[in-house]
DNA sequence: ATGGGCCTTCCAGTCATGGGAAGGTCAAGC
DNA sequence: GCTTGACCTTCCCATGACTGGAAGGCCCAT
């Protein structure tokens, strides 16, 4: 199986393959004779649970881990839990903060009137208003 | 004042300053003999501006628009309560993406034993289900 | 005049990804 | 056998919104 047989059986596109190749996060693919990189059944097992990973919102990072414990039978499910857990929270966390932005700019345009008219309490809101202690060191990243 | 000076009444970091400077979002600085950056009431009142519409999850794009109705005094409301809407929408978007990411994965983690033993249904799940039609081309990004 | 705390510019890195160039390979049709 | 077009390879560059750091200039107090 070539890169692009592989891209179309895993939903992953060919340039992020490469890509995980080189971050290590998947081990370098077989070559052919003609250096074309040449996927078994098992690596396109492993990009389609890379692919579900990153679908659940999991970072290359924790998809390593993941991926290490997922090869390694006899792992404790704890691991696999506390990494599980983590990610829920740094979700949980940006979601809320979003939440509080969506929120807080859902009551200024209520109150705007839209149309011709300049007076606009947003405006009037980014001008003035104390800066908000809406600060988080999570990223609200994907 | 210098810079720091204005990072300081605003928030804003030194580096952001100059980033805004230089990507046209606020206009070049007024400058001292010794080419130090030399910011009036105006410039820190703009700052302060940015610092709250990034507060409110902005991008620097949104915030130069809005920055640009900001300063005329005659533009229609119509046009702010546009923008904004459509931020509220993007970050509804994004949050209804990671809520179901979150609760994906909350439901996997409590059915997780979290022990010693190495059965674990987080990983059963990611090595076996089907690629969730869980995308969008809005990124989940700040 | 020396020190340290500012300032300046410029360059590089982050993260996951896409775009594209330049060149090699393969399979089908002529 | 040769051409064509679809693939593959590596490499570099760009994104967005930053952060970090180096090298050098400036300012003020001691």
């Amino acid at each position: 199986m070539n890169i692009g047989q592989a891209s179309r059986a895993t939903g992953v596109s060919t340039k992020m393959i490469r890509y995980y190749e080189s971050v290590g996060l998947i081990r370098p693919a077989d070559r052919t004779d003609s250096n074309y990189r040449d996927f078994g059944e098992r690596d396109v097992h492993e990009l389609q649970f890379i692919r579900r990973a990153r679908d659940l919102g999991f970072s290359v990072a924790e998809i390593g881990h993941l991926l290490s414990l997922w090869r390694d039978r006899d792992r404790p499910s704890r691991e696999v839990k506390a990494i599980a857990q983590k990610h829920v929270a740094d979700l949980d966390a940006r979601i809320a903060e979003m939440k509080a932005m969506a929120d807080a700019l859902r009551t200024l345009a209520k109150c705007c009137a839209g149309d011709d008219r300049p007076d606009c309490p947003i405006l009037v809101d980014l001008s003035t208003r104390q800066t908000g202690a809406l600060k988080s060191n999570v990223r609200i990243a994907r």
